[in-house]
DNA sequence: TCTGGGGTCCTAGGACCC
DNA sequence: TCTGGGGTCCTAGGACCC
């Protein structure tokens, strides 16, 4: 198993694109450093960390503000040249992946060839560094990958998995978080070999059954986990940071509007949809709780997840109680939904937000009910009654458009028909 | 060290069912 | 009447990862 990295990566392509940013200190993000170069590492930038205080750590920092769509795009490019060396491919994240080559060896030769080779096809064709660690199991060529940066290349062959674990610390292990690494130190646990040494009783008392099994499995390189293509999404969600702290209950329904929106899309998008529902609250004051409730039947509509969110909103919030920061929606449970979705395009700019908020302006008006017209052509007047209805204001909540959820809506009241509530759900396609 | 956004997985308690 | 055993589902929170 390799495991492919990408160095520093979203600074890598601002690298590429401005020459002028190599050998410099850079970071990449708003508001945090998302990405750091290895120049700024070296002043302690880091991820996660807020902009003011990496500028504090190193003056001369550059800041790019950046693309999320370009990093995608080279992501994309990235992977394209590891599927030349094997179509075994189980991407992580937008930088990170999982590479089988077992079957690639008559081709490519031995492990350290192939991954040697496709670092250079990488860097060749890309203009990108990836660091490789290679291994038996998954976790321990992510580890490999770790120790192996920057513009790195290490394999742990067989008989030297176990000199190579042991020796390290263990934050190195997958799931070893601050909070772990500091109950494991209350054990005089401070490096992997310690751990191995462990009984997992002992372990199983201070971190729970499942956590001492897992961390005990790691520390004897047992990972049966394969390298597996593709994964489905289980939960889809957004949210929003405004930071400080709000009061205004309008805010929070358009931002709300605006996150039921996201999530409702990208689970349309990809014909699913969820039927538990997540609310997250962070107050001022950081402390954060969430509410959920889960639905009779999933849905994927705009409409509903907004409803539902607001409605978990004023189980704990009211008009007048604390400030809140942050507000998400992650949408769980997810299945597949094979309905057809027709949305009117209201895009994302000042007017879909007036369109939110109710207000609407002429030329926004006279632009949807063009598109009307046109859905009215294709579809019939039956499936656009309900935009009409909005555009002349008889909706009053601050809902996005999304065609088919208000013909959904709408369809039992016009014909009595409450069997269309609960549509039967198919089963997931065998491969799409 | 208090700051973004997108995720996964696990635990524990409670309601409910047979 | 308040005592067994096995299970599912939902909710809330937390740790962790990129």
């Amino acid at each position: 198993v390799l495991h492919v990295d990408l160095d520093a990566f979203y600074v890598g392509v601002e690298q590429r694109r401005n020459p002028a940013l190599v050998g410099k200190p850079v970071a990449v993000g708003g508001g945090v450093v998302l990405s750091a170069s290895y120049e700024a590492r070296s002043f302690g930038v880091r991820s996660a960390m807020s902009l003011r205080k990496a500028r504090e750590l190193c003056p001369k920092l550059i800041v790019v503000s950046g693309e999320f769509a370009d990093y995608s795009t080279a992501s994309d490019e990235v992977f394209e040249v590891c599927g030349k060396f094997t179509p075994l491919i189980e991407q992580m994240s937008i930088d990170e992946a999982f590479l089988d080559v077992s079957g690639a060896h008559t081709l490519f030769g031995t492990t350290a060839q192939i991954a040697t080779a496709l670092r250079a096809a990488v860097l060749a064709e890309t203009r990108l560094v990836v660091s490789i660690g290679a291994a038996r199991t998954k976790f321990l060529a992510k580890v490999a990958s770790r120790v192996a940066k920057p513009d790195g290349l290490i394999v742990v062959e067989p008989d030297r998995e176990t000199v190579f674990l042991h020796g390290l610390t263990v934050d190195y292990l997958w799931g070893v978080g601050p909070v772990t690494q500091s109950k494991l130190a209350e054990l005089g646990i401070f490096t992997v070999a310690d751990l191995a040494g462990t009984p997992e009783e002992v372990l199983a008392r201070r971190l729970g059954r499942g956590g001492a099994a897992h961390l005990h499995a790691l520390a004897w390189n047992r990972d049966p986990r394969r390298v597996t293509p593709r994964r489905r999404a289980r939960s889809v969600g957004a949210q929003s940071a405004f930071g400080g702290d709000c009061t205004d209950e309008t805010t929070f329904r358009r931002v709300l509007a605006n996150l039921a929106d996201r999530v409702g899309r990208r689970l349309r998008r990809k014909h699913r949809a969820a039927r538990t529902l997540t609310l997250r609250i962070r107050y001022s004051d950081l402390r954060a709780i969430t509410r959920s409730r889960t639905l009779r039947s999933a849905t994927s509509s705009t409409s509903a997840i907004y409803a539902v969110a607001l409605d978990l909103l004023h189980r704990t919030w009211s008009e007048g109680a604390e400030g809140i920061g942050l507000l998400g929606i992650t949408a769980s449970n997810i299945e597949y939904s094979p309905h057809v979705q027709l949305e009117l395009d209201i895009g994302d700019g000042d007017d879909a937000e007036l369109l939110r908020a109710g207000t609407h302006s002429a030329a926004l008006h006279d632009a949807l009910d063009h598109q009307v017209d046109e859905l009215r052509e294709k579809f019939g007047s039956d499936a656009v009654g309900f935009a009409s209805a909005l555009l002349q204001g008889r909706r009053d909540s601050p809902v996005p458009v999304s065609l088919s959820e208000l013909m959904e809506a709408d369809r039992p009241q016009r014909n009595g028909d409450s069997s269309r509530d609960t549509p039967p759900m198919a089963e997931d396609p065998p491969d799409s």
